[in-house]
DNA sequence: TGTCATCTTGATAACGATTATCACTATCAA
DNA sequence: TTGATAGTGATAATCGTTATCAAGATGACA
């Protein structure tokens, strides 16, 4: 057993190998590389960095081979699937050290993502749609604007428009 | 002069002819269309809808005039896009009835847009931002859940996943 | 009212991220 | 080892949107 009370995981390796068994599925070597490439990246990692990474180990891997063993990922609560409007797709891994209930401030001009947490804004958002009728199950909070070396102009880089 | 202190519009099509002088942009009775089209269905709208609306005026109307206008409407504040992740884009009228400093609840069984804003969360946001040395220019808040109705199962359809 | 530079339009090709397809290969329980 | 089943890679397809470009519309000015 290699998943806590919380339903997260130690090691999202083991987790993803017990998951692949309940279901019937098989191991492969690609989706161990893909898995491995990606926790070890760590952070918001877009698909096709993703991609190019898996390669440096196994040039032969495909781009659906990643896109199909993120979505199994996804599906069994290891990764968490971002879109931050820039038409792609990151993905994120979701371990008890990390929960997947924070937001992100994003900076439009480095692309730089810094991840906050609030209960209050959190409960407060609750509140409001308990008032409409509604009951939430999913949020998506996205806070855009430039980080203080942008605006001091230190800045690394006017990457994203 | 069609557009108040606050820089919104009371009058949305004379706002728009004004922007398209001020410009050097030309009149077209396609952007006449559009704009009518768009201010007369109102809410959260895809741009399919409006192209098929506008085609009952005028069934020559290509797809291109529509996201060209649209793009304009936007420019000259008059409409603000939104994707709600659905994979297309909906536009909304921006009017100084309708402020678009708004956030969403969106319906995940019937597709239902409940229009919200709160003063406090905003706030809170501002402040949890400006700890982490961020000046927001653009926020994104949409809260996914069900409606009252689809939760006692009175719904109007299973429309969305 | 006509001219003409400039803008706009419609049809359609192109785009980019993701998914579907399918022939072939790998896995693994028996 | 085998055979049923799942996974893979290459690539076509999808879908919303944008780019391209030849043809048409607009409007300041004569
Ligand atoms: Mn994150
Ligand atoms: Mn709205
Ligand atoms: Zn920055
Ligand atoms: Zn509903």
């Amino acid at each position: 057993m290699v998943t806590d009370k919380g339903g997260r995981h130690r090691n999202p390796l083991a987790a993803l190998g017990e998951f692949i068994q309940k279901k019937g599925l098989k191991h492969s070597r690609q989706r161990d590389a893909i898995a491995r490439a990606f926790f070890a990246m760590g952070g918001h990692v877009p698909v096709d960095a993703l991609v190019a990474r898996v390669r440096e180990q196994d040039p032969r891997v495909s781009v659906a081979t990643v896109y199909r063993t993120m979505k199994l990922l996804a599906e069994c609560g290891l990764a968490v699937p971002r879109r931050f409007g820039e038409g792609q797709t990151r993905y994120e891994p979701s371990t008890r050290r990390h929960s997947d209930a924070h937001d992100h401030l994003i900076c439009t001009s480095c692309g730089e993502i810094v991840e906050f947490e609030s209960d209050r804004i959190s409960e407060l958002q609750l509140r409001v749609a308990r008032r409409h009728g509604f009951e939430i199950d999913r949020r998506r909070v996205e806070l855009y604007g430039r980080c203080s070396d942008c605006r001091r102009g230190t800045s690394k880089g006017e990457s994203i428009a």
